[in-house]
DNA sequence: CTAGCCTTGAGG
DNA sequence: CCTCAAGGCTAG
């Protein structure tokens, strides 16, 4: 079997199956879908049906009813946004990164599809009597296999179902089948004006979880020391190591964020009330969620899963990934008195305690202690490198197709920890199950963090259109 | 109206 | 520079 480089699974468009030409108004469409969208929109145009508003829109019959063809374009997620009110030509608009975003997923999903298919040829069909063997062995790329069902359609988005799956994977926000409408276009959402139109009035329909993060594949060279004790790092400690993100990139990437929001506020002029605190500190966990998110999606291991999989165990531990990044970021601050924010700012301690409610102080004291706890103990990077995999691999999450992969991949990180600690402390034993035991206390103050995040929510108190909300959503039943 | 092809132009 | 999604144009 020869292989193509790009055997371009062909892309169709979402409306009517004809042939993808690009990127328009929020999605992957064919020529003629873009044309007809945007001549509706642009002109404002109302069609009727003359059947009962549930048309076939296939490739041959797109022109029999506009009416349904528009509908569909709306049910699939294009954006009446990205039609210009000024029709002016050229230039790229606000869903750019979000295009890049969607093309690295779908390049990535890819390659996952055709790792896990090559092997599907050699591996016997389940339940293989041979324990398979996830070993990581020393030259790197010995990755595992990831065993695919017979029944996976390579070309369709099977995995993707929920709502947020949607907001994380896809570009747009489809619009929930209304009943029949008197008017086609969808109702403005909310008065969440956060995400500003480019047509103008009623017809927007603002919600987008926009985010300007893209793909960072960063390849930093990280110095690693060896150990004081002179041992070798254990080779998987290093990769860990190498594949992590680098913070400065990840605070200049936040920290521009936040200002882009912060004009976005001063232009809309008095009107609006100033981001609180609160809120302004909700954009930042989002905005490091969504860095945790990609790098999970680019580390070793993780990458190999089917995206099924991916978003279980994803779902699982967002809170606590992000809890252990704020944590681990006190340790290396190293101040009793202040917190530092990812954004690089420092927070006194004393005003933040004295701002914030009883269940905000509580978390926040809680996490001192664990902190304190940690710098006791001279947790060091490398560590809370394995801490996050060992947090992304829990091998109590049910029902993945690879479960045998996760808690094998969980094995080997804890069993290359242990390594590492006796090479760095080989005195003190204790040492790495010192360690583990901080992670209990770690998820109790994530479903803490989470339950109060989840009042904050119910009390409207968190600004809409975040991941956070959507992982949240994603757990839970309350909301 | 439709849809293929053309021109523009901000962002990288 | 180039890219590529936005708008424009025009036969059919
Ligand atoms: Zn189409
Ligand atoms: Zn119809």
């Amino acid at each position: 079997m020869e292989y193509r480089y790009d055997v371009e699974v062909e892309e169709v468009c979402p409306v009517c199956g004809d042939k993808v030409s690009g990127y328009h108004y929020g999605l992957l469409t064919c020529e003629s879908c873009k044309g007809f969208f945007k001549r509706t929109v642009q002109n404002g145009k109302r069609y009727t049906c003359a059947e009962s508003q549930a048309c076939v829109i296939d490739k041959a019959q797109r022109k029999r009813c506009p009416y349904c063809r528009f509908q569909k374009c709306l049910n699939v997620g294009m954006r009446l946004e990205a039609v210009r009110a000024d029709r002016m030509r050229g230039g790229r608009n606000k869903f750019g990164p979000m295009y890049k975003r969607d093309r690295a997923l779908k390049q990535q999903k890819k390659a996952l599809i055709r790792a896990s298919g090559l092997k599907l040829e050699v591996t016997p069909p389940l339940q293989s009597p041979v324990q398979t063997d996830y070993s990581f062995s020393s030259p790197l790329p010995s990755l595992p296999p990831v065993s695919t069902p017979k029944n996976t359609l390579p070309n369709t988005p099977a995995s993707i179902t929920t709502p947020s799956d949607y907001a994380l994977y896809a570009p747009g926000v489809p619009v929930p089948a209304h009943g029949p409408l008197p008017s086609q276009y969808p109702y403005p959402s909310f008065p969440s004006r956060a995400i500003k139109s480019e047509f103008p009035d009623h017809y927007a329909n603002g919600s987008s979880p926009d985010s300007t993060q893209g793909f960072t594949y960063s390849d930093h060279t990280q110095s690693p020391a060896a150990p004081p004790a002179g041992l070798p790092v254990p080779a998987l400690v290093l990769e860990f190591v190498r594949c992590e993100q680098d913070e400065l990139h990840v605070r200049s990437k936040i920290s521009a964020h936040l200002e882009h929001l912060q004009q976005d506020q001063n232009s809309r002029g008095a009107k609006a009330e100033p981001l609180s605190t609160f809120g302004l500190m909700c954009h930042i966990a989002d905005q490091t969620l969504f860095s945790i998110v990609e790098w999970a999606r680019s580390c070793t291991f993780f990458k190999e899963l089917k995206v099924g999989d991916q978003m279980k165990l994803l779902h699982n531990c967002w809170s606590e990934l992000l809890v252990l990044d704020y944590i681990s970021r006190q340790v290396h601050h190293g101040k009793q008195d202040s917190i530092l924010l990812i954004t690089g700012q420092e927070i006194e301690l004393v005003s933040l305690l004295a701002q914030a409610g009883v269940t905000l102080a509580d978390l926040v004291r809680g996490g001192q202690e664990l902190v304190q706890h940690l710098r006791e103990l001279q947790l060091d990077h490398r560590e809370i490198t394995c801490f996050k995999y060992l947090i992304l691999f829990n091998p109590d999450v049910k029902l993945l197709e690879n479960q045998a992969y996760v808690e094998s991949v969980y094995e080997q990180v804890s069993g290359a920890l242990l390594e590492y600690t006796l090479c760095v402390y080989p005195q003190h034993l204790e040492r790495f199950s010192q360690l583990l035991l901080r992670l209990p206390e770690l998820k109790t103050l994530s479903a803490q963090a989470e339950d109060y995040l989840c009042y904050k929510h119910l009390s409207g108190e968190v600004p809409c259109n975040n991941l956070l909300i959507e992982m949240l959503h994603a757990k839970r039943t309350c909301i």
